[in-house]
DNA sequence: TGCTATTAAATAGCGCGCTATCTAATATGG
DNA sequence: CCATATTAGATAGCGCGCTATTTAATAGCA
């Protein structure tokens, strides 16, 4: 009974009860059930996120895309690159500040989300879990990405 | 009073009711707040996830890794092989079985445990919520997942 | 035994997300 | 007006995670 270390202190650093982990291995799952959704729609996950953004309102800048989505101009341009390649959006310098970069939706772009509606529909028929219970998720989750944001 | 558009079917396709985007933007908040307090270990964070498996229990293959972080060869092998790179394990075939890879922690990655253990305490701190409510999000994260998987 | 199937790991190539750096445009202050 | 600072976006290079493929070893079976 003497103090063996691989008794005290053990269970901080076990995995299975580490927080992290199961955000990890969650967003994961997720990321790779929708990759599968998304894949007859010629978009990846990240991408589908853009479209989202773009959706909800058009000719947003590169950084107020960013905003939206915690990500900056060196993961976002190339992947706008690769929807305007798509032929999914227009990237274009704003005549006022030629500093921005306004992004706009092809009518491609806009008629996608008629396709992409059914996705997240599939996704949540995926998980016997109840409206209230995914949304009650979903708060905890915002909750706790506002304090890791805060705190770093 | 016309089925325009633009409202049945809008809450479905909103980025700020997608589970899938609130646990993105959350895994991605630990993710850069792991970050940073991985760096004077001088580990990624997936490398820092290898390390718990490896501290929970030595010489696994690297299969048996990538079963408990939901991960492939493709994934780990170059990764450990940066972790042997930096001293912390050794990675040695089988004699029994030389398809397989063993892979043996070195004193200096047995000794990171300690440095280790001040990680997830620290990153626990940033977050108000109590023991109880971290346990249960947890919980409902690994449910989540078991179902994603299910799904996929 | 020898042929085939299966298995474990490694490799190639791609997209994402990061840090650090660069370029070009606008803002600011003398 | 000009020099400097700030801002928006782009670029380079790295690590991760994937799919698809390859290599090598073992298993299974005629």
């Amino acid at each position: 009974m003497t103090s063996v270390a691989n008794l005290p202190g053990n269970a901080a650093l076990q995995l299975d009860n580490q927080l992290c982990f199961a955000l990890y291995a969650a967003n994961h799952a997720m990321h790779r059930l929708y990759r599968q959704r998304l894949k007859s729609l010629g978009l990846t996950y990240p991408q589908y996120l853009v479209m989202l953004v773009l959706w909800e309102q058009d000719d947003l800048t590169v950084s107020a895309i960013g905003e939206r989505l915690f990500l900056d101009s060196a993961t976002l341009t190339p992947l706008l690159k690769r929807l305007e390649q798509a032929g999914l959006l227009h990237r274009q310098r704003d005549r006022q500040d030629e500093r921005q970069v306004r992004i706009q939706l092809s009518p491609a772009g806009r008629d996608l989300r008629e396709q992409a509606r059914d996705v997240p529909t599939s996704v949540r028929s995926a998980v016997a879990c109840s409206p209230a219970e995914l949304q009650s998720l979903r708060a905890q989750l915002h909750d706790l990405r506002r304090q890791l944001d805060a705190a770093a």
